[in-house]
DNA sequence: TACTCGTGGTG
DNA sequence: TCACCAAGAGT
């Protein structure tokens, strides 16, 4: 199922890569030495499912206000969510602030450096797990994400995509066996994968004609066979996640304002979209109150961000 | 395991 | 125009 690379593969992804992100790197700020190692974790859980592009400018705002654990830790929710602005998926800035949280409390303030602490993180996964270790702290350690794990099964396997949703054993160990020794260099290989994969051997279009790695690439020398399954792609318009959505932000456009939250009615109403049935906005606005994104005052009578 | 969780750019 | 996509995690 997952091959190992030969001799010339394995030239091309541990020498060629590199080479190649070394002559097309991005001065990106979270990437520089002086970045801590809570400004990396923040980094890479904007970074799930969410462009680069977007996390950039929120990311150095955010870093400015909150640049601690115990900083972010006894910030508001409210302010928190705000900050967040359209990152989408808000609830990962909830669970950044329960992460800061438990490094407070459990950790006097520091980032832990171990697999299993850091997975025991609210928000944080494997994939963000040995992110922060491979790139921060150049330990030898197989960094999955997306990109590189389409980059793998193309070059390697011949495949046009993964076959699992979520990495297996056996995918996430021969990714760590084709690493080099040396845990920078392997950060190395693993950050030229993903930057490669991102840039070039892309989900929908990739780069093939004139691509520097076609030479030994299996998915290219057995002609590109498409998958018979892509993967799943997930509709939007008129989905509970739309309806949400508008909530959040209409809450957010009203604590920026200054605004004391809204009443329930508009809430509702905000969460109206076309395609949606006739329960939805009750039924997101309850979801909502029970995940704690949003909060009913009873005195008020006001819909706010938590407190 | 499969499903759910936003958002705005893009070909 | 619109389906598809982008450094996953939680349940």
């Amino acid at each position: 199922m997952f091959a190992k690379p030969t001799i010339e593969a394995s030239q091309a992804l541990l020498h060629d890569l590199p080479r190649w992100l070394a002559a097309h790197k991005r001065d990106l700020p979270m990437r520089r030495d002086d970045v801590t190692d809570w400004g990396t974790l923040v980094f890479e859980i904007m970074s799930q499912q969410t462009p680069l592009s977007r996390v950039q400018p929120i990311w150095i705002d955010w870093m400015k206000h909150w640049p601690t654990p115990c900083d972010l830790a006894a910030a508001s929710s409210a302010d928190i969510i705000v900050a967040w602005a359209n990152l989408g998926y808000p609830s990962r800035a909830l669970r950044l602030k329960a992460c800061a949280a438990t490094i407070v409390a459990k950790h006097d303030g520091q980032v832990p450096l171990t697999m299993k602490e850091l997975t025991l993180l609210p928000g944080v996964g494997t994939y963000t797990a040995s992110a922060l270790l491979a790139f921060r702290h150049r330990v030898r350690i197989p960094v999955l994400d997306t990109n590189i794990r389409r980059v793998l099964v193309r070059f390697l396997d011949g495949r046009e995509f993964p076959p699992r949703s979520t990495p297996s054993k056996k995918e996430t160990a021969r990714a760590g066996e084709l690493l080099p020794q040396d845990g920078r260099h392997a950060a190395d290989v693993s950050l030229a994968m993903m930057e490669f994969g991102a840039l070039v051997c892309t989900q929908l279009a990739p780069s093939c004609t004139g691509c520097m790695m076609r030479a030994n690439c299996a998915w290219a020398n057995s002609g590109f066979p498409k998958d018979q399954k892509r993967p799943t792609s997930q509709p939007y318009a008129g989905t509970d996640r739309q309806a949400r959505g508008r909530i959040m932000k209409a809450l957010r456009t009203a604590h920026f304002e200054g605004k004391n939250g809204l009443t329930k009615r508009r809430v509702l109403d905000a969460a109206r979209i076309d395609g949606g049935d006739r329960y939805q906005p009750s039924r997101v606005y309850r979801a909502l109150l029970k995940e704690g994104m949003i909060v009913y005052d009873e005195e008020r009578k006001r819909v706010t961000l938590p407190r």
